[in-house]
RNA sequence: CGGGGCGUAGCGCAGCCUGGUAGCGCACCUGGUUCGGGACCAGGGAGUCGGAGGUUCAAAUCCUCUCGCCCCGACCA
C-alpha cells in the first residue's frame, strides 16, 4: 500500500524522551511507533501497529502451517477457574483482579492455560480427536513488579499462547519438537540472531522446556552457549562441565589470620594478596519452614570466590521450593561473627559447596569469627563437612556439559538475551486437576498430556530494534519493517511530484509497501526521519534527479550518507522489487 | 517489596536551597529569506507549576499528606 507521510500520524522527535534508557524504547518513541499511557501500558500509533501485525503475521503462518488453529479466549476471565488450579492463590498480586457488579472475581488473562483445557475438556471426548492445539494471539495482563523498557516488558502486552493436547508422552514429544521447529521458522523469518537455551522449568510440573532468546546487549537475561557445540543454557539452568584437575599443591596446616574490617572477598583478597579464585566464598541462606526445621532451615552455600550462588539450583539440591539470603541478624547468630566471616569450617548446620569449590587446595574461608579468615582449608582432608552438589551459576569460560564429557573442549561463552519465546512440556498438570480426559482405546480414560508454547509478540517488537539499529535510528529487517520503501520527494514541483507518484504506483502494484514523505521539508528533514524509522530502501527523487530521468536508491543498512545508486525512473520499479528480493 | 530520582507550556529542561506572582531550547502559528543531512530573521499563541491541606501579607519555592512516573535489585513472554 501507499502512505503519504503527510496523511499519516508520525509523530517524530529529535529529542531523547526522559523516561526511556535503552535503545529500543528510544527508537520506538522517537520514530513515533509507540507512546506510554502508563506504567507499562502503551499505545501503538500506526506505524508500531504495522510492525505487530507483521510480527503476527509470520507466527500465524507458521503455526498454521504446523498444524495449529487459532482461536480466540477471553482476556476477561471469571474467576473460577484460576481457582480450580490454586493458581488464584498461586498468582498472587501479579493478577489483575477485578469485580463485577454483584461482587463476583474475575481477572484479566495473564495466560490461558485453565481456559483451554476447560474449552477443551468440554469438546473432546476419545482420542480419536487428538492430537489438538489450539492458539490465539492476545492481549495479556501481568501486573509486573517492574514494568521496565517500553514495550519489552509490559503489564499489557500481546502474546501467542498455544497449547497441545496428546494422548501420550510420546505425542507430547512429538507436539513439542513439532513447535520447536515452528519457531525456529518465526524467528529466523523475523531477522532475529537468537539461541534456544535450556531453562529453568519453573515451579509447575514442566520437565522439558527451552527458551528462545533473541540475543541483545540489554538483554535481562544470561544466558550461556558452547562455543564447540549447541549446547545452550540460561546461567540458571545450565549444567556445567567437570573442571579441570589444577596442579596440586602440598596442603598447608590450617590457620587463622587477622583480617579487620575487610569482608568482603575483594577486600580480603586484596589484603591477603590471594586471587579471589582461591576463596571459599560462604553465604547462608534460609530455607522456609518444614516438618524437620519448622522455623526455616539456616543452611551455608560455598562456591569458589569468582563464583555465583544460583538461588534456583540451590532450592533444589535442598529440595526446597525457594531460599532466600539470610538476613544481617541471622547470619551473626548462625555463625557468631558479623557478615563477611562466614566459613564452613566449624560450622553447625548444613552446608553445601559445588564442586569447583569443593576442589579448593589450601582454600581462604571465613573463620565464623568476626575479623578472622582461615587459610589452608581443605575439603578433601575433611578440614569441614560439606554435601557437594551443583548450586552455582555457569560462567563464560566454564566447560560445556555436552561435548566436554565426550572429551570435546567445548567451553561457554556468555551471552545476553531477550526471552521471546518459552516452550514447554506440561504433562498432566493442568489436565489432572482440572479432569480433562479422554477414553483411550483400550477403554480406560487418562489425563491430556499438555504441552504449552508462548511468544511475545509486542516484546519481538522491541527485541528486533535491540538488534536492529545504529546511532541514527531503527534498521528494520524487511520482514518486519512497517513498509518496504520509504519515498523522500525533495521540493514539490509538479514534475517531482508527478513522477514520484507514478513511481510509488508502480511499486504499490508489485505489492510493495511505500511510505512517501511528500512533506514540503528541507531534505536534511526528510534524510534525518528516514533513517530514524528505518524502513529497509530510502529512494529520492528531486529536482536534480528528474532532470536525468532518475531517482537514487539507497539500502538502510549503508552506513555511507552518499553510498547512493542511481536508477532510471524507467528501471526503478523492477531494480528496486529485486532489492527487495520481490521481483517477478 | 527494599533503595534512589523526578513531576513547571506538546517535548526536553532551568527556577525551589535563600518565598515577592514563571523562564530557556525544541515543536506549533503568521510573514519573509532559504532549500541534498534536523536553516535563518521578525512577530505570535500556549503553563490549574501532579493533587489536597497547612504556614505566611504573599508559596512553583517552606511543612504535611497523597497520586503518578522513571531508574537499580528479588519475578516473567
Amino acid at each position: 500500500m501507499l502512505q503519504r507521510f503527510t496523511q499519516a500520524l508520525i509523530p517524530t522527535v529529535k529529542e531523547t524522551p526522559a523516561e526511556a534508557t535503552n535503545a529500543s524504547h528510544i527508537l520506538l518513541l522517537r520514530g513515533g511507533y509507540v507512546r506510554q499511557v502508563g506504567a507499562g501500558i502503551y499505545n501503538f500509533l500506526p506505524l508500531g501497529l504495522r510492525v505487530l501485525r507483521k510480527i503476527e503475521n509470520v507466527v500465524r503462518q507458521e503455526m498454521d502451517r504446523a498444524g495449529a488453529q487459532e482461536v480466540l479466549m477471553p482476556a476477561l476471565l471469571p474467576g473460577e477457574y484460576f481457582k480450580e488450579t490454586q493458581r488464584w492463590d498461586l498468582y498472587g498480586d501479579v493478577l489483575f483482579r477485578i469485580r463485577d457488579r454483584k461482587g463476583g472475581d474475575y481477572h484479566l488473562g495473564p495466560t490461558h492455560e485453565e481456559i483451554v483445557t476447560d474449552m477443551v475438556r468440554r469438546e473432546v471426548r476419545s482420542y480419536r480427536q487428538l492430537p489438538l492445539n489450539l492458539y490465539q494471539i492476545q492481549t495479556k495482563f501481568r501486573d509486573e513488579p517492574r514494568p521496565r523498557g517500553g514495550v519489552m516488558r509490559g503489564r499489557e502486552f500481546t502474546m501467542k499462547d498455544a497449547y497441545s493436547f496428546d494422548v501420550d508422552e510420546l505425542g507430547a514429544q512429538r507436539s513439542y519438537e513439532n513447535m520447536r521447529e515452528a519457531y525456529k521458522r518465526i524467528f529466523e523469518r523475523l531477522g532475529l540472531t537468537f539461541r534456544i537455551v535450556q531453562a529453568d522449568s519453573g515451579a509447575i510440573g514442566g520437565k522439558t522446556s527451552a527458551e528462545f532468546q533473541v540475543l541483545a546487549d540489554s538483554g535481562e537475561d544470561a544466558i550461556v552457549a558452547c562455543d564447540e557445540c549447541d549446547y545452550a543454557a540460561n546461567v540458571e539452568a545450565a549444567e556445567i562441565g567437570a573442571l579441570p584437575k589444577g596442579p596440586e599443591f602440598p596442603k598447608e596446616e590450617v590457620r587463622e589470620v587477622h583480617t579487620p574490617n575487610v569482608g568482603s572477598i575483594a577486600d580480603v583478597a586484596k589484603f591477603l594478596k590471594v586471587n579471589a579464585k582461591r576463596f571459599l566464598k560462604s553465604l547462608l541462606y534460609v530455607a522456609p519452614a518444614s516438618d524437620a526445621h519448622p522455623h526455616g532451615e539456616v543452611v551455608m552455600a560455598c562456591v569458589r570466590g569468582d563464583h555465583e550462588v544460583n538461588e534456583i539450583k540451590l532450592a533444589n539440591a535442598l529440595g526446597a521450593r525457594e531460599v532466600h539470603l539470610a538476613t544481617e541478624a541471622d547470619v551473626e547468630r548462625a555463625t557468631g561473627a558479623k557478615v563477611g566471616f562466614a566459613g564452613p569450617v566449624g560450622f553447625k548446620g548444613r552446608v553445601l559447596v559445588d564442586p569447583a569449590g569443593a576442589e579448593l587446595t589450601n582454600a581462604v574461608t571465613g573463620a565464623n569469627k568476626t575479623d578472622h579468615h582461615l587459610m589452608g582449608v581443605n575439603l578433601s582432608r575433611g578440614d569441614y563437612a560439606a554435601d557437594v552438589k551443583d548450586i552455582r551459576s555457569a560462567a563464560e569460560g566454564d566447560p560445556c556439559p555436552r561435548c566436554g564429557a565426550h572429551g570435546g573442549g567445548g567451553h561457554f561463552k556468555a551471552y545476553k538475551g531477550i526471552e521471546g519465546g518459552h516452550i514447554f512440556i506440561l504433562g498432566t498438570h493442568y489436565s489432572a486437576k482440572m479432569r480433562a480426559t479422554f477414553l483411550a482405546q483400550d477403554g480406560s480414560e487418562r489425563p491430556m498430556i499438555m504441552g504449552c508454547y508462548g511468544i511475545g509478540i509486542s516484546r519481538l517488537v522491541a527485541s528486533a530494534v535491540e538488534q536492529h539499529h545504529d546511532q541514527d535510528g531503527i534498521r528494520w529487517p524487511l520482514a518486519i519493517a512497517p513498509y518496504h520503501v520509504h519515498l523522500c520527494t525533495l521540493g514539490t514541483e509538479p514534475e517531482v511530484m508527478n513522477a514520484a507518484k507514478a513511481l510509488a504506483d508502480a511499486l504499490v502494484e508489485r505489492g510493495i509497501d511505500v511510505l512517501w514523505d511528500d512533506r514540503d521539508e528541507r531534505p536534511g528533514v526528510k534524510f534525518k526521519d528516514a533513517d530514524l524509522i528505518g524502513l529497509p530502501w530510502r529512494v529520492t527523487i528531486g529536482a536534480k534527479t528528474i532532470a536525468k530521468e532518475q531517482c537514487e536508491l539507497k539500502a538502510r543498512s549503508n552506513r555511507d550518507p552518499k553510498g547512493h545508486e542511481l536508477v532510471t525512473l524507467a528501471n526503478a520499479p523492477e531494480r528496486i522489487a529485486a532489492a527487495l528480493g520481490m521481483a517477478d
